[in-house]
DNA sequence: AGTATTTTGCAACAAAGTTGCAAATCCAAT
DNA sequence: ATTGGATTTGCAACTTTGTTGCAAAATACT
């Protein structure tokens, strides 16, 4: 756990960048998904520019994985091994948004149920987001 | 079928406008859903701010739903006829994204599953959103 | 350590979205 | 049909978000 982040980077052929360590620990110490906006706000000291680049490297490598919410906002969060190790995505699971605390959240243990779609269409991706109130918005 | 869309505009107590017309006979002649962008595009006439404020409009009143898709542009398309007489929203249905054509379509018929959420997470709405290829890109 | 390659920051720009306000339009009452 | 009040529109100005080219800095490799 010393140098996770590190690690990641090297195990998806990535040179080792201040950035992109920094970026990558944000998420690392995030329970919940993150917007530019708030890469932007924590890691005050890169240019804007580079995060923007960062997110998109990430997203390529399979090191994260992005979320569209109703709010036209997407957020990112970390992939799950299996994406890091294979470079491609296998991410199934639902995600949550709070309507109440404005977090997105990883359901992990919940995956996405199949569908049947009409004849012709043929499925690549699915991706379902819950918007509603959390476990820790509830009173 | 003459009116449809100033019909709609005074059910829903909206006053009939022009750019408001304008802008429910694209979606009514429409078969998939549209890009702020596209409204754009096609009514030129009006001013971008209009679009805008039509867009949301609509929304508030039920007329138009949007779609959350994975490129970060929102798309919209016409409610169901339940949605704009109760003025909220009833649109229980999965979309589909085509990567090949880029068409957003409602599959009206395809229900989103019910999922189970984790104990304290309440659920209030769901986005399901396939990608793939769609029925008239196949070959 | 030296060099080739990659990444970063900056500047300049383009696109997307917001707000205030005066003029135009709409609607309902006369 | 005309009028007056309320709503909607267009415009200008602005903010936020995202993109691109390029030189300087950092990184990886020998
Ligand atoms: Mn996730
Ligand atoms: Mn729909
Ligand atoms: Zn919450
Ligand atoms: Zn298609």
């Amino acid at each position: 756990m010393k140098n996770q982040g590190a690690d990641i980077l090297k195990g998806s052929s990535l040179s080792v960048t201040s950035s992109r360590k920094a970026i990558l620990d944000i998420f690392l110490g995030s329970d919940n998904a993150l917007a530019h906006q708030d890469i932007e706000n924590i890691a005050k000291q890169y240019d804007r520019v580079t995060i923007y680049r960062t997110l998109q490297t990430f997203l390529e490598k399979g090191i994260i994985h992005s979320i569209p919410t109703t709010d036209n906002i997407i957020k990112y969060a970390l992939c799950s091994d299996m994406c890091i190790t294979t470079g491609h995505h296998h991410d199934n699971h639902v995600h949550f948004l709070c309507d109440d605390c404005g977090k997105t959240v990883c359901l992990d243990e919940v995956s996405i149920p199949n569908v049947n779609l009409p004849k012709g269409f043929v499925k690549k991706e699915i991706n379902m987001v819950v918007n509603g109130i959390c476990n820790s918005c509830q009173k």
